[in-house]
DNA sequence: CTTAAAACGTGACATTCCTCACATTTTATT
DNA sequence: AATAAAATGTGAGGAATGTCACGTTTTAAG
């Protein structure tokens, strides 16, 4: 059973545990389907087994990627619990698995465990503190900073690899630096001439982090 | 007791009132005073009765206005449940009346009464949400779409009028709205000019909120 | 009331980076 | 393999806006 992995289930009972498994749908997701859409009606709360998915906003201007979220965590926590329509989308980056646990199911889970309560009240308090961070970064670097800034979170914090393959395409990465595709292109360009990156289409080799987090740091 | 006053506390029962009214201290803040400060060990909730504080993060390059908040409500739910340190500081706009609230009385009550705990998940989610809105805004927008966006916000959210006395001064706006303190000379003269607002000093009078309304919407 | 300090307004200039246009490469489809 | 479609790279030009410099106004302090 899915959820089972999660820290704050840890603090479930084996009845609370019956009725979440009881109330809780493993789906599979190929890359690029959507999980769930902006704009309608929000009726699950959703647990990544597996995978790897970005959260996208309709921005006035264009479209904004929220973050990119890898497994095991949950999804869509603030969207469901905030309001009864998505305020935003999430889309599948790899092949993914994702539990989809009634939110009446959650509610009741929330009421009858004040343990698990806490586990996601911590876990909201930290996903807000991060967003902070990553608003203040985007909003007062520029566009180089920015890359790079993600650049490093591929590989520290997705990848734990210095070569990956980009989960994104550059329109994508445009989207999520708010930046646009040529820029982006250019950037590719100058880091690769710098030899601070390796580019091979969406293969990626960091060469030089030192330098490249100079670029984040510096903005 | 201050804290009587809140949403979530109407879901506590006598006794439990009883703890937090024993552990939760008052305190009055005057324009300027600061409330929590940025990188020092939280230990508190915060209830604010009443007046308005801004909560202000050190960014890479410079500070940032994270927003606004005024009476009633929380702050700084998240940088004292997310982490021991504090991410931010929040300061006086005016006078204020605060309620600390122990962290440690505060997570009992979050342990003993679910409905306590489910309300400040709804509210941490709402505010999430919140925060990915105002984040876009800021990204996608430019300095006049931003500026325009917070005056409508300054009118209709916080004083419920479309004349007021701005909170902040013009480093601060250019702060909240990050830009530079000559934009947002430059821009208030402009909208003077075209008698969509009326400027003197820190009064601000909103002349024709559906134009205002459009930079706000075109960007 | 006087004086210093802070806040504010405005012009000139430089920089970042977006947009448009088009060529090239890669991927998908038949 | 051939063709279409999508993704990518690159140059030129322009718009937004930050920075610097300086003058003026407002506020605070003595």
């Amino acid at each position: 059973m899915c959820i089972l992995k999660s820290e704050a289930a840890k603090s479930l009972n084996t009845g609370e545990l019956k009725i979440l498994s009881q109330n809780c749908v493993e789906v599979d997701f190929k890359k690029d389907e959507v999980i769930f859409k902006q704009n309608v009606l929000s009726s699950n709360v959703i647990y990544l087994q597996s995978g790897m998915v970005k959260l996208i906003i309709a921005g006035p201007q264009r479209k904004q990627i929220l973050k990119i979220k890898k497994a095991p965590c949950y999804i869509g926590l603030p969207t469901t619990m905030g309001d009864k329509i998505n305020h935003y989308s999430a889309v599948a980056v790899q092949n993914t698995r994702a539990c989809f646990i009634d939110i009446s199911t959650f509610k009741e889970l929330l009421r009858l465990n004040p343990d698990f309560s806490y586990e996601i009240i911590i876990e909201l308090c930290k996903s807000e503190l991060d967003q902070f961070h990553r608003c203040v970064n985007l909003l007062q670097k520029q566009v180089f900073g920015r890359l790079a800034n993600n650049l490093i979170f591929f590989a520290d914090e997705l990848y734990n690899s210095d070569e990956f393959d980009l989960p994104l395409n550059r329109n994508e990465l445009a989207d999520l630096v708010c930046s646009s595709r040529e820029s982006i292109s250019r950037m590719f360009t100058e880091l690769a001439d710098e030899k601070i990156i390796k580019i091979d289409g969406k293969r990626i080799k960091i060469l030089n982090k030192e330098k490249l987090a100079k670029i984040r740091d510096k903005g």
